[in-house]
DNA sequence: ATGAAAGCGCTAACAT
DNA sequence: ATGTTAGCGCTTTCAT
């Protein structure tokens, strides 16, 4: 690879003035620029985005991180895709760390993405007291969280308005003549679970539905614990007459379970699960689900990622995106 | 952040005592030795990975590449996730480029990995004839493909017995009687599609099977593609028995088909799909499939790529793992 | 309008 | 056993 010296040395000026045609900065001669244009061609030479990233310790680096809990679940898979269409489109490039709801494994990861002197940092944090993920934030990186916030820490946020969104769906089982709703929770650390759980609560009550707290499993927001839980459930003396999911890999579970037992759905038992798939319609029968719009979400923060980083004093934005309850058969 | 200065300065050494510590290289005194680690540890000092890749040209950056075709298909998710595991344990970290089938996409992303001055690349090309893949492998830089090689190129491939699996299915679909069996493949520039269709041209005829080439639709391997084709198969005056869907996304596409006109699977048609999902089982009924073990064929290809940044001799590799026919209901 | 030179944080000769 | 020094490829004053 042609380094900048070479093309300054073939179009005979010196490095600072390819450097300028190169950032399009200040006056160049047009007969200068175009020597220098000519050489960069024939030499095809590219810039070096390391030895830029070291120099200018600010934005310019062009590399963002990307942290989240668990690429296997489709919702951060669409995130992620969301991110990455906005990145590509500035020219930023992104590292991505998966670390599969490991603590230790997102220290790490963090740590590297520091002396990776990345320009900003989108991330799912493990749980809104995260301390590495504060302390970053607390450095001066700019930081947009997603689909979970920072207690007590003024930081960009993109979400979904997770209590609604599941009050709404909860409402919509209650009003379909579904009365025994069971609900299968999520990792109790994560913010949005327990507001997934508080809008199945408060729909409950206010619509006069007895609230059995047996009916209300909270697990590790896995597939597993998605089956455990419904075999669980399916085994009390007096079942559930419908399912309210806390996320996709739970509701995928569930139905594994379901369909094990040749129960019907929504005959049988309903299922609503909160987090929509793109082939939701290859399900049978087709998941009536909440969709979150995912890729929506990822495209949002990372155009706030890279506003903040052009603007580090803007004031901190925290966007609510409204999800949508599919209505299809499963519920 | 601190640098290697400040930790010299406060232990009252010069720089490169510190980085020989620091990389265990020589004889170091011992007593030095625990005044730069108490430096170290004092300030939080954590060597800059982007300096020591500016520096040292060659394996030392930590810096992986991943060139994927397309990260909403589940088979490369879980790809990603072996190359992740492999490449987090040995302190290496991803750019990941997904350019979503769009070749000019693919070209943006390779020239900045370059650019990034990483060490080695995972690669998905787009075609066996990809020139930009081609060119990086000629440049000397540590390349590993997956799911597809590079014709005429010397270069380590992992992938699945893809003709023989296909032939499998196929004739375990012909051994359960059906007989007007339909192959949905995906795009015809990737070898694995040729190479599917290929098994099932084989089986159909060693079993003295009718080839009917209405049967056999190519298309661009996405889940609309599924749809369409599927939708087309359904519409003829003789539709299929049983669909042989060529990968992942096809198949989904196809469910969502069958499902919407309350077609039984597999009374109705039957479904054999090539490429798994960790959720198979929450299909209904359950997916019979050709499992590719993408997680695996992930982790090879990062352990591989981490041999050939440390021994650029050593002779090509052809890692053919082997499919699984899982076999559940829907054929 | 252009060049010279310092320096980002590190590695790797080469000295001592 | 340790220090000095020359870069890696670039940006950015400061001169001219």
């Amino acid at each position: 690879m042609a380094s900048m010296n070479e093309v300054a040395k073939r179009a005979g000026v010196s490095i600072a003035t390819v450097s300028r045609v190169l950032n399009n900065s200040e006056s160049v001669n047009e007969e200068t620029r175009m020597k220098i244009l000519k050489a960069i061609k024939e030499l095809k030479y590219q810039p070096s985005r390391v030895a830029k990233r070291l120099r200018s310790k600010s934005g310019a680096g062009n590399l963002l991180g990307v942290l989240i809990p668990d690429i296997q679940n489709p919702f951060y898979v669409d995130v992620l895709r969301g991110i990455e269409d906005v990145a590509y489109q500035n020219n930023y490039v992104i590292i991505m760390c998966n670390f599969s709801q490991d603590e230790k494994k997102e220290a790490m990861y963090l740590e590297i993405l520091e002396s990776e002197a990345i320009d900003g940092l989108i991330a799912a944090p493990a749980h809104e007291d995260d301390q590495r993920v504060k302390k970053i934030v607390r450095n001066g990186l700019p930081v947009v969280c997603v689909d979970r916030g920072l207690k007590g820490m003024d930081v960009d946020v993109v979400w979904v308005n997770n209590l609604e969104s599941a009050y709404q769906a909860v409402s919509f089982m209650i009003e379909k003549g579904y009365k025994r709703i069971a609900h299968i929770g999520g990792l109790p650390t994560i913010p949005s679970s327990r507001l997934r759980l508080e809008g199945y609560r408060n729909a409950m009550q206010d619509h006069g539905l007895e609230l059995d707290e047996n009916l209300i499993i909270q697990g590790d927001s896995s597939y597993a614990s998605g089956m455990q839980v419904t075999e669980k459930l399916l085994n009390m003396k007096n079942p559930p007459d419908a399912l309210f999911t806390g996320n996709n890999l739970i509701t995928l579970g569930a139905l594994e379970v379901i369909n094990g037992r040749k129960l019907q759905i929504p005959k049988d038992i309903a299922v609503l699960g909160f987090d929509d798939m793109n082939w939701s319609n290859a399900l049978n029968p087709p998941l009536t689900a909440v969709r979150q719009p995912a890729y929506e979400i990822g495209k949002r923060a990372g155009e706030l990622l890279i506003q903040r980083i052009k603007d580090p004093k803007r004031p901190c934005i925290h966007m609510t995106l409204n999800s949508e309850l599919k209505v299809r058969h499963s519920c």
